[in-house]
DNA sequence: GGCGCGTATGTTAGCGCTAACCGAATACGG
DNA sequence: CCGTATTCGGTTAGCGCTAACATACGCGCC
């Protein structure tokens, strides 16, 4: 049995009988090695069971490969897909994601965030752009690529991708009220810590308001969202509010809790009252009626979020010029706004005006 | 505004005035220090705004932290699950995640592998029990603490945490005996890629089989496990086989669509058919009737598997003893086994005979 | 007051690799 | 058969940090 000392590049050297040197640019597919002494260096390779070591490649100034990225959690089904999204995209190339959680606290973030750049990262991707000036500072000296995903509505640190929740909001209060609705009231849960929940309430509220339909009241949890919750928060709300005649939500989790209520309890969904949510959350397909929701194009973020830093990361050379200054010469780093899909569903009535205004 | 250039320890010494190794030792929180120069390099390294180098430290033999965690996926729920789990057990110490995903595939499985033993993990974390020989030498060889999660039916590497898929399945198959069923048929989708749906489906199997009630027929598809798949093959299966009085589904997206078709067909569930799926999503309470299921109880695999790494990273020595050969002395990967807890729901007529095999 | 002891700081060496340079070997035309 | 172009391969130095040792400094003690 193979005793289970590291081996390292001048063993594969020393086995191949050529220098470290010779033996590192075969490793790493650098030219000028003749076809006979990569062959000799690669049977030796892999004879020994040789494992590269980045570290010290990293160390030595060979290019870095991690790209950190930074959700406030991944039990939210809708950060999963978007790094579904970002990993296809790194998959054929050097480059690989290394995840960290926020937890929805900016001061964890911090830590999170100094932590991947200890790691010396080809890019960092964070959720949102509400950051604390030390993240923003930390990021913008380290010189790392940065893409911002999910919100637009700020001013990013680097690239950006994402949709305005405020807009997607607007486009929902709009939606509820081509429709006929006028009595409307909110529902959210997980506030005010998910900030881009809290940025889609704000926007339905102040289209609400614009038209002189101002919410009827609005209630808010600060718990995990869930179906019960949204069932629970719904009684209560049409138990107080007997008049409403449309929730809408900031989410399809307990939007799917008040559909169910609201069939459970004898009301007609649209026509009585009608439902919005919030994510297009594939599963809930299964409901008796389909839910009125946004797409926030989440696959597409982390895609697009991916194939920026894959481009500022391989086009950045990895030392900076001696005197060097201006960083990110267009690096393909840039703002993407995405339109928010609103899909209809069946817990809107048709709508009997056009939606705009 | 403050150049891009990385700040270094060498700048913090010097601003400081001290050596670099008493500000190394100082960023470390290693004793020796008067309280004295540590607040003056604390200033320095705050004024500076150094953000340290573990690709340096690591390279220079400090305590790696990074614990590379690979799933076949994160699409599917379940893995999320477990990896809530990892990283909160992580969170409080100084280890962090790096996710890859192996995308059912053994090749990739190996590459990816080879591309976390790159940067000289704290620990690896692998899904299922069932890998290429290239990556169990590699693993052994390498030294680094493994523990491979959900599955328990074989010869682990290091550490395993999980249930047994098999006797899973061998449950699922009892209880629907237990409950009267005779005439079973057996759904999976994504087979045989998903090795764990294949091996609890064999478990079932085996059991109907010894009980003198072999499968009706089975059903696999090699495509994504949704709602409407799960739909779709129960009607070609009903259609086929409509003497058919329970299905076992390989997971429960399926068996949700199953129930939707079931339901839609007029058929009374649970009188006239039974159904049962895996991994109780929790999305599906929204279903008209509670599903059948079995917990996986992933949220406690994946903190048991943390804790294994963790307990195994800290107590190991950074630095193998000079001529040390016996690696991993009782370094607290141990096999547990936890008992899939099998929920009856209401798509399962009640049990008239006890649940004996 | 010189001894030993413990705590604070500095010095030396090296982790495994790669960039940048430099010499040796090969090819080729005249 | 020699000079020049063109490979191929080796040498030197250093990335930023830490282990291990060496040194300096204070302290109490007989």
């Amino acid at each position: 049995m193979r005793s289970t000392r590291k081996v390292t590049l001048a063993d594969v050297a020393a086995a191949a009988g050529v220098s470290v040197m010779t033996a590192s640019r075969v490793m790493r597919g650098a030219g000028h090695v003749s076809a006979r002494t990569r062959a000799r260096v690669e049977a030796a390779a892999a004879e020994l069971g040789y494992v590269a070591n980045r570290i010290a490649s990293t160390l030595a100034g060979g290019p870095t490969s991690l790209v950190g990225v930074v959700f406030p959690s991944l039990s939210n089904h809708v950060y999963s897909e978007v790094f579904a999204g970002i990993s296809a995209v790194f998959d054929p190339t050097p480059l690989s994601a290394f995840v960290a959680l926020g937890n929805y606290h900016a001061a964890h973030e911090e830590k999170v965030v100094r932590d991947i750049l200890s790691w010396q990262p080809a890019g960092v991707i964070l959720t949102g752009l509400d950051h604390t000036e030390g993240v923003r500072e930390m990021l913008t000296t380290s010189g790392v690529p940065v893409v911002e995903i999910m919100d637009v509505d700020g001013e990013p640190i680097g690239g950006n991708v994402g949709i305005s929740f405020l807009e997607a909001g607007e486009l929902v209060a709009r939606e509820v009220l081509a429709a006929g609705y006028r009595r409307v009231a909110l529902i959210g849960s997980r506030m005010p810590d998910d900030l881009l929940a809290t940025r889609r309430m704000e926007g339905a509220r102040r289209v609400l308001q614009r038209a002189g339909a101002s919410p009827i009241t609005e209630l808010h949890d600060e718990g995990r969202s869930s179906i019960a919750l949204g069932r629970q928060m719904t009684a209560a709300l049409l138990d107080a509010y007997p008049e409403t005649d449309c929730i809408i939500y900031s989410n399809d989790l307990i939007a799917a809790g008040g559909l169910l209520h609201c069939l459970a309890d004898g009301r007609e969904v649209p026509d009585r009252i009608g439902l919005v949510g919030f994510n297009a959350v594939d599963t809930l397909e299964i409901l008796p009626l389909r839910l009125a929701t946004v797409d926030p194009r989440r696959r597409e973020v982390g895609e697009m979020a991916a194939r920026m830093i894959v481009g500022a990361a391989l086009s950045l050379p990895r030392r900076e010029p001696p005197e060097g200054e201006g960083r990110h010469p267009a690096s393909g780093l840039g703002v993407w706004k995405l339109a928010p899909r609103f899909m209809r569903g069946e817990t809107l009535r048709p709508v009997t005006a056009p939606a705009g205004g």
